[in-house]
DNA sequence: ACGACTCATAAGTTTGTGCTTATGTATCCG
DNA sequence: CGGATACATAAGCACAAACTTATGAGTCGT
């Protein structure tokens, strides 16, 4: 998965909402459709468009298909990003807060 | 600068180019374009979209305009990907490594 | 077996994006 | 002043992206 396809397959709205639905909970493509003034067929794009990019999982049960987030699918968008990281400074001390908390 | 906008920008090859040249060394636009088999319109172009994201930052002098990078229009893009840092566990050590080196 | 249900795929339309060529505006230099 | 240089803007075109409706394929319950 390119660089230009990870940023592309995020570039749209309703995407990056069904992976933010898709982060507290797995839930099914209907499931996933409620709340979008979408139709079926769209979201069905949507979420081969997003497995496509290894962001989120798919659980087969029966004539269910469930989807999670496949965090890892981020990795791509983490190493573009991290090689700005000469610019963070702003945001280490939040970093370090945050390392802090995980170690307890 | 909205999530959907900044993703957008970033979804270009060349703009993404653009940015890690102007990440090394300040450049004027047609020092940016060496290099690139595009014309000097589109490459003017793609650093008014850059500039409109509030990726880079411009600084004239004469007819020359000066581009770099502004790191803090990265900003939306950190943010974004922090709410899915609950999958970050594997990198945490690389951020505890770079921490370290930063603390020197 | 049959209708209802869940999801995927096909085909067509519309809108957006990035490119081109042509031209405009401002600056520098001889 | 006048030509060359640096960059921006305008207009038009080609391709890609996202939606729609229609339909297909598989599963469940009665």
């Amino acid at each position: 998965m390119s660089d230009t396809d990870i940023f592309k397959v995020l570039a749209d709205p309703t995407r990056r909402a069904v992976l933010e639905r898709l982060a507290s909970a797995e839930l099914t493509a209907t499931e996933l459709r409620e709340g979008f003034a979408i139709s079926q067929p769209a979201m069905s794009q949507h979420i081969a468009v997003l497995r496509g990019a290894g962001l989120i999982s798919e659980r087969r049960e029966g004539r269910f298909a469930h989807y999670r987030v496949a965090p890892e699918g981020m990795a791509p968008l983490h190493k573009w990003l991290a090689k700005y990281r000469a610019f963070w400074p702003s945001r280490i001390d939040n970093l370090k807060d945050l390392l802090k908390e995980m170690d307890q």
